[in-house]
Order: C-alpha cells, then sequence, then structure tokens
DNA sequence: GTTGTTGGCCAACGCTTGTTGACATAGTGC
DNA sequence: GCACTATGTCAACAAGCGTTGGCCAACAAC
C-alpha cells in the first residue's frame, strides 16, 4: 500500500496514471451512449474510441452495467426558483433548459439520459429519480407543494418534449426555429400550466 | 397461379391460410416492438409469441427491418381541424392524442413509434414523415400557413412529451393524474402556445 | 538484481443474434 | 394414383456480443 509515494509532491491528489485513462473511457462511453443509446453502444467500440483494450474497460468499471451508471451521472444545476419572480418563473425555466442542452456540446449528459431512458430500465428509474430529486423540490419551492404535486410532472412533459424532438429526433419543425422562438412560444405554454387551472386546492383532498 | 380457385366461394378476400399466421406474427411483433425497442426485440422471441418457427418470420417478412417496417404503419387519425372552433382547438387535439395513447390498448402504435425512434434511424425517420404529412398539415389547415409552420413543431413537441413521460417512461407525477386533469392542464398550454406570441409576422414585429 | 505492483494487450470462452437452406407434411389439380 | 405448391420445422451458419484469464512491459522498493 504504498500510496502515498506516487503523488508526492501534492497533498491533494492522488494522481494515478490510470485515472487519466479512465476518464477517457467514460468520456468515449458518455458519446457513445450519447449518440446510440444503452443497447447499440457496445464495449469495444467504446474501447476502440478510447484507443485502449476491451478488458480494460471492464477492469475500471467491471460490467457494461457499471459504466453506464458512471456515465449517468447529471446534475441539472437548477437555480433556487422561489427567489425568481413569478412572473418569470416559466422564461427562466424554458431558458435554464435551453442552456442545459445546448451549453456545453461535451456535455451530453442529458442525451445519454434520454436516449437510454425509453428502452432501458436502469436509465428509465434514473430518470424517476432525477425528477424527484432536483426537478420536484425545485418546482416545489416556487409554487408550494400542492400546487407543484399536480404541474412539475406536465412541466417536466413538456421540456423533455422539447428536448426529444429537437435533439433526439432532430424534426426539422423544431430545429428550425431559433433560440428565441422558442423560448418566446413556450414559456408562455409552461407560464400556463404553472398558473392556470384550479386554485392550489387548499382545504380538500390531495390525492398522491 | 390458382389463386382463384382457393377461395372459391367469395370473390373479395382471397384469404390464404398464410394470412392468418402473417397477421398473428404482426400483432407479436408490435407488441414486442412497443415494449422493448427495436434493438432489444428478437425475431426468435416474436416467433415464440406467434408459436410458430423464426425462419417463418423469415419468409413472411424478409427480414428483422422489414417486419419492423410492416409494424410502423400508422395513421394519427386526426379530425379535419378546420372545422373546430378557434378557442376549442387546442382542448381538442389533447383530448384526441390522450385517445389515441389511451384509446384501444391492443393499439400500440404510437408506442411502438416512439420507442424505437429515439436509437433507430429507420423510426426516426417515419416519424418525420408522420409530421410532416399528417400533423403538419392539419394544422396548417386550422392555423395557416406562416403561423403553423411555427408552431407546429411545438405542439408536437409538447404532445410527444406527454406520451414520453406517461406512457414510455411512466414517471409517476405524470401517471398520477387523471386524463381530466392531464386535459385540463395542457389544453390551456397548447393554446397558448398556438395563439401567442407575435402575429404571423406580415409585415413588422409587433408582440402581443 | 530481485521482487511486486501497475497498466496494458491478446486470445479465447460461451452465448445470442439475424439469417439460410435442407427437409417434412398437408392439401389441391390432374 | 402423381405432381406440385403452400406451410411449416429443424439444424446450422457466421458474426457480434460481454466477459475472462493469462501473459507482457515498465517501474519503483528492497
Amino acid at each position: 500500500m504504498a500510496e502515498e509515494s506516487r503523488a508526492a509532491g501534492a497533498g491533494t491528489g492522488a494522481e494515478k496514471r490510470s485515472d487519466r485513462t479512465k476518464a477517457l473511457i467514460l468520456r468515449a462511453a458518455r458519446e457513445r451512449f450519447a449518440a446510440q443509446g444503452y443497447e447499440r453502444t457496445t464495449i469495444r467500440a467504446v474501447a476502440a474510441d478510447a484507443d485502449i483494450d476491451p478488458s480494460m474497460v471492464m477492469r475500471y468499471f467491471g460490467s457494461k452495467e457499471q459504466l453506464f451508471d458512471a456515465a449517468l451521472a447529471i446534475d441539472l444545476r437548477l437555480p433556487d426558483l422561489a427567489a425568481v419572480p413569478r412572473e418569470e418563473l416559466a422564461r427562466v425555466i424554458v431558458r435554464h433548459f435551453l442552456d442545459r442542452w445546448e451549453g456545453d456540446p461535451a456535455d451530453d449528459a442529458l442525451l445519454v439520459l434520454l436516449r437510454s431512458a425509453v428502452t432501458n430500465e436502469r436509465a428509465a428509474a434514473r430518470t424517476h429519480e432525477i425528477f424527484a430529486v432536483q426537478v420536484a423540490p425545485a418546482l416545489a419551492a416556487a409554487l408550494g407543494p400542492e400546487r407543484a404535486a399536480r404541474r412539475a410532472g406536465l412541466v417536466a412533459a413538456q421540456l423533455l418534449g422539447l428536448g426529444l424532438t429537437r435533439y433526439l429526433l432532430a424534426l426539422p419543425a423544431v430545429t428550425a426555429l431559433s433560440r428565441q422562438e422558442i423560448e418566446d412560444a413556450l414559456a408562455p405554454a409552461i407560464r400556463a400550466t404553472l398558473e392556470g387551472g384550479p386554485a392550489p386546492a387548499p382545504g380538500v383532498g390531495a390525492f398522491c
């Protein structure tokens, strides 16, 4: 166990040489998973992209499923929606998700998730988890729990629908629109979902 | 070529015995494709479901791809939207798609399409085609071509987003909602997408 | 120098896949 | 009877998959 002897200079980063390779594999895996989904991505292809032997992928990640898990680490980085004025809420949300999709081209996290979630149980479960842990609480903070419980799902539906048609299916009628056009057309729709309908139904029985 | 000798009784239906088998295979294929998508569906599994030898699937449909093509025959059965009063348009659309998804449980056409479109080029192309041939014209008839060109894609995005989260991902926050709740919350959103924003942009840019 | 560990390649395993061709059986026309 | 076609089964192919274990080179520790 002569770990310290390696990175003798720095106290923080135990920078083993394998960490570089591991990161390389993970990057290649993310790209493949994002472009082709779980089933069509092969370990051999990932290894080839990373200029490494397939057996190394096994050594570092254990199995294809565990590699997929590692590629599924996603943080939506949602801002504090409670601090946003109510009338701007919808627009802020739409803008944030557009940023998230189009911001960093190397950050295919959302592509990875959505591309596989439709046919892969593991990815679907992760989607549920991300919604429950990141999306729902953020909206509950802004809308209150009762209203959020009935609206958050539909807001997610609309945002995922945009991602689906624009970035996965690349439907021409959607890719042809500019960012600004989408923002202008979708923000009122999200606002209608957030605000519309019956009042928060304070007293009566809320299911769920 | 003794085709007529077979169905001697009826002039119309040349009902060969193989037609029954072929239909059986197609039904099994649709179920599998709907539940698992293209890649995870195997010809062997389809054949087993239809109580038939895998080689028969090949004989009748040529290849897995051609079987998939046969399973992708989809008609959204959109009504004439031009005949719908403008203020009811959004609600009619939402209701129609809910019917289409939940109406006949044996009719998994939309599931088949969407489940595979995300990872399969063929299915994605078919999605584009269905949008261009069925959705876009129907909306153009109701909104006029200019406005429809900028809105149809986003309407499709919202409707597919609902299908995605409710029927494919089965996000609890969406499956927990009743049909009526979805209709009431989503119709205003679709209406906002259809009506909102700048006018068809005739001359200058006048918002609202 | 010897030893042990780390990072990496190679060849192979067992399995599943789509697909093919040879063979059996049933039903019809002559 | 015979021949022929439609319907179907069976066994196998070649390819690709995830995964495994053995071997090799570098390099620091002793």
